[in-house]
DNA sequence: ACTATAGGCAAGTGACAGCTTGCCTATCAA
DNA sequence: TTGATAGGCAAGCTGTCACTTGCCTATAGT
């Protein structure tokens, strides 16, 4: 669950995960145009290969592989839970 | 806004967090007798009262100062914003 | 005034994160 | 088969993070 917080604490995974969010399916050097061209994120081809690693790791990505492409697809699901951690306990609630 | 998925990156801010939802206005000692009897963390007063600052700076975290005294109280509006933004923009919206 | 308590400031350290570089594998088209 | 494309592996570098250490300030009690 930490490693959730910790993909998304840097800015370049967030853009990553935004641009995803646009359109999903789309392969590494999809994503790589993609973040130069409208995020101006000037990161290489394997820097953003281990940022999706990561953002797979902490069950935000989900990949698909077709011959010699990687398929990447958002996955929202590991963040319905996060903020309520602390949003839902009030204080002096003592049951 | 990127502060604050970074300030929830760190375990033990988190648990700071945890703290201060069961009990707000405690001050730097209670919080850190509190983690290391509850959570077992070990960390000096410094690296509590830095992790404090950190989350002050996210605004995740009020102090208010009183004598010798600074109470902490957790402020949860940050996170009510945070997880919507990739759960609500779903693939295939085109305005 | 003096001592203890609550907290702050700043330099230093060890470890890890993000990134690059270079080379390698696998798939597809010609 | 050959060349081009999509991606992976691994070592190395650099900056940042979490933490410690040492000293300092301010408030409260006696």
């Amino acid at each position: 669950m930490g490693d959730v917080f910790k993909a998304l604490a840097d800015p370049t995974r967030r853009h990553i995960l935004d641009e995803l969010a646009e359109r999903d399916d789309q392969t590494l050097f999809e994503i790589c145009v993609r973040l130069t061209t409208k995020y101006q994120v000037t990161s290489s081809r394997q820097a953003v290969s281990q940022h999706l690693e990561l953002l797979e790791a902490a069950g935000l990505v989900r990949t698909r592989r077709e011959g010699r492409y990687k398929f990447h697809t958002i996955d929202t699901s590991p963040l319905e839970q996060i903020a309520e951690r602390w949003i839902r306990t009030k204080p002096q609630e003592n049951p």
